[in-house]
RNA sequence: GCUGGGGUGGCGGAGUGGACAAUCGCAUUUCUCUGUAAAAGAAAUGUCCGAAAGGGCUACAUAGGUUCGAAUCCUGUCCCCAGCA
């Protein structure tokens, strides 16, 4: 068995558990009091766009950044690496990735380290609960060599991470959790490798890296299964940016604990709410194939229902409101709408991981 | 009643003799969204045939006319708007 609760300084959190993404503190369109209400038990903030974006006095000031944005629930730091790597490919920065770090150029004549020891040294001042290693992104379409080139650097990265997080924590009593990420691509020699040696180096868990999709969506689970059956017992195994209702429930069934993705809130934003097929709660069976729907809710057939989104859902939404509202709210371009539709596919997510819970 | 302006696809609004089944915006429908550049993006939207390329038909208030060719020019009619009576 993997471990099995989150434990951290405001309590513990029972496994599996989903992880939305509030990747600048914040998770767009809801305050925390809306987050808290879907029993949503943590959140996901991004170090690279924190440590952009966020005045470094603020962190002194207030202590952590779960106090900042006055979140009691968990909060899992992000290294940026996956970040840093797909804006450099789509040109939104300029940067270099070195065996130093990423080297980035924010305009003429300025050059800018962000390092895997900066980014610890950053989560550390963020305070969160689980800090994760930068890594080196193997971009889905590497070759063997570029693959396993950015597992050795993914490693090297591990090893100085794994050391500056000892330096910064050393003496104390309650230190965060620290999760290493294999990379690998669909390479499952390289995973396995990359897997065992971060094992080696020593964490509290690890994460699946990469982008594991098809140019279908489809995900291929092989990588998934090398890192679960090389990983020892106790580790956290985390699913980065898992994702679909079922990649989640698969994802489970090997052995992965811990997940985050910004499919409920960005979807919810865009009309798409997650519904179990089940009158009720209770009656919700995760373990049929056809266990949820989606409800495209500004679609002009929805503006006479009177009926809830879902029954099978205690969200806002769905306790106080009609689809035909909702439909109207999206029509007329009310930031409402995308709030109750977060509201509503968070509540989804927080009740798919009760019920993969038991 | 007179004078002037105008009537274009579900709506707004371009076009003002050939490249117009008609730019564009909105709307509608469908698709996409996976460690968030995303309140975003893509496609389709007269009709018929075709898998497609493509082709046929019908359309720019209405009835005629000019022309090889008209949403575009001319005439009648209907309707709308502004000013004057």
């Amino acid at each position: 068995m993997k471990q099995k609760l989150f434990r951290y300084k405001n309590g513990e959190i029972s496994l599996p558990a989903f992880f939305p993404d509030a990747t600048r503190g914040v998770i767009k369109m809801l305050d925390f009091k809306d987050v808290e209400e879907t029993k949503t038990p943590g959140v996901l903030v991004n170090t690279f766009h924190l440590w952009q974006k966020l005045d470094k006095k603020v962190l002194e000031k207030y202590g952590n950044i779960g106090k900042f944005m006055s979140w009691e629930g968990a909060v899992i730091s992000d290294s940026g690496g996956f970040q840093i790597m797909s804006q450099i490919k789509k040109g939104i920065i300029k940067g270099k990735i070195k065996d130093e770090g990423v080297i980035l150029y924010p305009g003429k004549n300025k050059r800018l380290v962000f390092s895997p020891e900066e980014s610890i040294c950053f989560q550390i001042k963020l305070g969160t609960d689980m800090v994760i290693v930068l890594d080196d992104f193997t971009d889905p379409k590497s070759s063997y060599k570029e693959a396993k080139e950015s597992v050795e650097r993914t490693l090297l990265w591990a090893r100085r991470s794994k050391e500056e997080f000892e330096k910064l924590t050393k003496g104390r009593k309650e230190k965060p959790y620290l999760l290493g990420v294999v990379q690998g691509g669909e390479y499952l020699d390289l995973r396995k490798l990359c897997t065992k040696e971060l094992v080696k180096i020593g964490f509290d868990g690890l994460g699946w890296g990469g982008w594991p999709f098809d140019e279908k969506g489809k995900i291929n689970f092989a990588s998934a299964e090398v890192i679960s059956e090389n990983t020892p017992k106790g580790y956290f195994l985390h699913g980065l940016g898992i994702g679909k209702p079922e990649d989640i429930v698969k994802c489970v069934s090997l052995g992965f604990n811990i997940f985050d993705c910004v499919i409920p809130t960005r979807d919810g934003r865009h009309g798409r709410l997650f519904t179990f097929n089940a009158d009720s709660i209770n009656k919700i069976d995760i373990k049929k194939k056809n266990f949820y729907s989606v409800f495209t809710a500004d679609k002009d057939s929805n503006s006479l229902e009177d009926s809830p989104v879902s029954t099978s859902c205690d969200c806002l939404l769905c306790k106080k409101y009609s689809k035909g509202y909702l439909r109207h709210l999206f029509k007329i371009g009310d930031v409402t709408a995308m709030r109750l539709a977060s509201i509503h596919n968070l509540r989804f997510y927080s009740i798919l991981m009760e019920k993969l819970g038991t």
